[in-house]
DNA sequence: AGCCGTACCTACTCGACAGTAAGTTTATTG
DNA sequence: CAATAAACTTACTGTCGAGTAGGTACGGCT
């Protein structure tokens, strides 16, 4: 239950709703990562904060609505770490290497925030998990474009439609790939941003020459059930 | 809240100690992926059982307990599943597509299973995350053994220490993508386990192949910050 | 100075839920 | 047909935590 906030000085100094604002939120990020929604109380995260509860009731409304304040702000400033290192314009392995790299330097400098995003955002049924999809969505739908682009521009072209359905699903389990290392980083921290980024690429990348060669692999014929 | 158990006899009939802890079991299993376990209360899980809060506590414990013995007959079940269909001694491509296939199988006919074990299982500090972890420890090696033996046979085999290391990380991401896929299955249940199986496998298979080629995708030299 | 709004607090209510005490009914076996 | 044990119940206790009522203190403005 670390402190967040408060200077030395015993002086509860008298702050502006924006400064408290966020200080709620950095507390609220870091509770409800260390906890889960459900076991997060809302006394720990006006502890954290170093405020009283009321305050976080008048500022941001009930658990729910703060819950659903972290993950926005979590999402956009994950979102914002890729565009700004994803230029588009650059070559499709370049873009895609940068983009993965920068997700997972975000990942390493804010754990919490990942925790939060994916691990809380998922177990909910609520407006919770359709926020949660709103990444996973997003994040398909950029790669599976660099993906078919990537594929086009190759000496394999007539492959189109094939590809257009293969690219989708390659960028579903690229992502998800993602998502399950940045997850088992979580768990496993002595690895570094750079290195896991690699790996990510090594999969891909593979993944990618074989859908632009129009290689596929396809299942032994029936001989189960 | 839908009821598991319970004939349509009135007769609350009198059952030996074995079928209501399986009875019990299924119940639990059902109400923690569906609301996670602080959510899920043991009234609801009593109630879906058709038998009142004392008897579960007679016999299975405390809610921990609870969840513990749901998430311990649960692996057992996936892990029993996979081993009956990806029989050592079958090629390596073979091997691996059978285990995949069971896999999507099993957890298409058992969500419920799944989301314990993997959703609900991660989300805890305590003896969960270890039993959970064991779980993606063994998939790991499991695979890795594969990877590494399909590549010691190839004819580059000379990559040998190289390989060990790429290996053991491909299987890492192959089984992430594999649980990832297998999250996003929950959500999006129109695609058939068969097709899943076989997404996976064109990922996959593509990282096998430029492993055993030696073939590696490294990151343009440094340019950014 | 005195007024007003906003930052901020202590101290409560009330409902939900884990866990239990203490009993009642049914099958079985000597 | 006792009598014993196991299956099963209702009806409670205690606690924890979300949300609030009803304030106090501090700064800006005229």
């Amino acid at each position: 239950m670390e402190l967040v906030n408060e200077e030395a000085s015993g002086r509860p100094k008298r702050l502006p709703r924006e400064v408290r604002e966020r200080q709620i939120l950095d507390a609220a990020v870091s509770v409800f990562s260390a906890h889960g929604y459900h076991a997060a109380s809302m006394d720990e995260v006006s502890a954290t904060a170093g405020i009283s509860k009321p305050m976080i009731y008048s500022y941001l409304g009930s658990k729910e609505d703060l819950f659903a304040a972290c993950i926005r702000r979590e999402l956009d400033r994950l979102l914002v770490a890729i565009a700004d290192r994803a230029k588009p314009g650059l070559p499709a392995d370049q873009q895609l290497w940068y983009g993965v790299l920068a997700f997972f330097e975000f990942i390493g400098a804010n754990k919490d925030s990942w925790s939060v995003l994916h691990r809380q955002a998922s177990e909910h049924g609520g407006p919770f998990a359709a926020e949660h999809r709103l990444l996973r969505t997003r994040a398909i739908e950029l790669v599976a474009a660099l993906v078919i682009s990537a594929a086009g521009r190759s000496e394999h072209s007539e492959i189109g439609a094939a590809a257009q359905r293969t690219g989708e699903s390659l960028a579903a389990a690229v992502v998800g790939a993602g998502e399950s290392l940045a997850d088992w980083w979580l768990d496993n921290p002595q690895e570094s941003a750079r290195h896991l980024a690699e790996r990510m690429m090594n999969v891909v990348w593979a993944g990618f020459g074989n859908l632009m060669d129009g290689k596929v692999w396809a299942p032994p014929p029936e001989a189960d059930e």
